[in-house]
Order: C-alpha cells, then structure tokens, then sequence
DNA sequence: TGGGCGATTCGCT
DNA sequence: GCGAATCGCCCAC
C-alpha cells in the first residue's frame, strides 16, 4: 500500500482553525522518527494567549513569515515546542503539535527520552520535541524538506476538541483537537 | 538593565 | 494534586 501524499506548503496557506483538526491523524516525521498526530491546538492571530498577539518580535519572527514553516520556541526555559506556521495574508498563526501516536524510530526515541513505554515518548508538546530531537536548529525550516516529512491522514478520524492546555488567557476557546479514543494524548480531553 | 513570567515535565505527597 | 526546575523573552524602569 502507497504512502498517503505529502503534505504541501500550500496545505498550511489557510485558517489555523481549518488546518489544525486537519493534522490530526496526519504522519510527522524528523529525521525518520515520528508518528501519527493525535493532538494540536490552533493559536490564531487575534488570540491572545499567541505568542503573535503583541506583535513581531526576535523570538516570533517566522510566524510573521510565510505558511509550513517550523516555528520552535522554548518553554519555561526547559522545553522545545513545535509548531506549524499558517495563514499568510498579513497575519501570524500557528498550530502547537501537542501529542504524537510513535511509529517509527521508537528505539531513537526511547533513549532521547530516557523512558521506555511508548505512551510516555510522545504525549507532550516537550516530550515529543525531545523525541525527534526537535531543537531551535528546526525554527525556520520548510516542512516539505529534510529532515521534514509530512504526510496527509488517511480517511477522516473522529476529532475530539476542547479548551487549550497550560494557558492562562483565552482559557475558554476550545482550539484544542485530538484523535478520538487516542491512548497517546497528553491529557484526557474533558 | 533587571525582574517577572511562561503554549511544561517530573517527582513526591 | 502540588511545586520545583530553569532560562530566554519582553517590557517597564
């Protein structure tokens, strides 16, 4: 059987609101290491819990770039998120992946992230980062090129949604989506 | 130029 | 469930 197509920049040129649930059940893959997406939350520009809100500066500049674009920022000084870059008419959005289901490189996994269940690899926008060894070195770099591979779900999954994780503005908007039933989530959706 | 604060994770209770 | 770890970013002084 075919791998499904990979996905495109153009895929990324529309509302955050639209590609977001679109992700789920898609295949994110760094350097061969990956898996299904089961989790993401759409951070648009209006939204003021987005790092875009208060406008350009040296940390969020991709954002302000063009669409399939890895932005990567650090979180509470620790952690790597990872997030696609959407929308290009004169905005900055972006979609946080939250959660993978792993598929591929679990043995590179297991020893980036120094713990052997398969749950416990991915269910995280930090853990999964850590993971593929997604670092600052990915922020700016096209989707569609090594060592990027983004390919397109397969059928259309049953998407849950819910409020955003971890933020304390907008806290009510439910921008989260996830894979129904997904064991790989990084919490319960309500 | 300095202090407060986070799109988190993990370990301990 | 709660709090510490940890540091770059960002805005107010």
């Amino acid at each position: 059987m075919p791998l499904p197509p990979k996905l495109t920049r153009a895929f990324f040129d529309r509302s955050v609101h639209k590609v977001a649930p679109e992700l789920i059940g898609a295949t994110l893959m760094v350097g061969g290491v990956g898996g299904v997406i089961v989790e993401v939350e759409a951070y648009h520009h209006t939204d003021p819990a987005s790092h875009s809100f208060g406008g350009p500066t040296p940390r969020n500049t991709v954002m302000f770039g063009p669409p399939g674009f890895a932005y990567v920022y650090r979180s509470y000084g620790i952690h790597w998120c990872l997030n696609f870059v959407c929308e290009r008419e004169g905005s900055a959005s972006a979609v946080l992946i939250r959660a993978l289901e792993p598929t591929e490189g679990l043995a590179a996994m297991r020893r980036r992230r120094g713990v052997a269940e398969a749950r416990a690899l991915c269910s995280g926008p930090g853990k999964l980062c850590e993971a593929l060894g997604v670092t600052v070195k990915h922020n700016g770099l096209a989707f569609d090129r090594a060592p990027f591979e983004l390919r397109a779900r397969v059928g259309k999954p049953e998407i849950v949604v819910g409020p955003r994780i971890g933020i304390t503005k907008a806290v009510d908007e439910p921008w989260r989506y996830g894979l129904k039933g997904s064991r790989f989530l990084s919490k319960p959706f309500p």
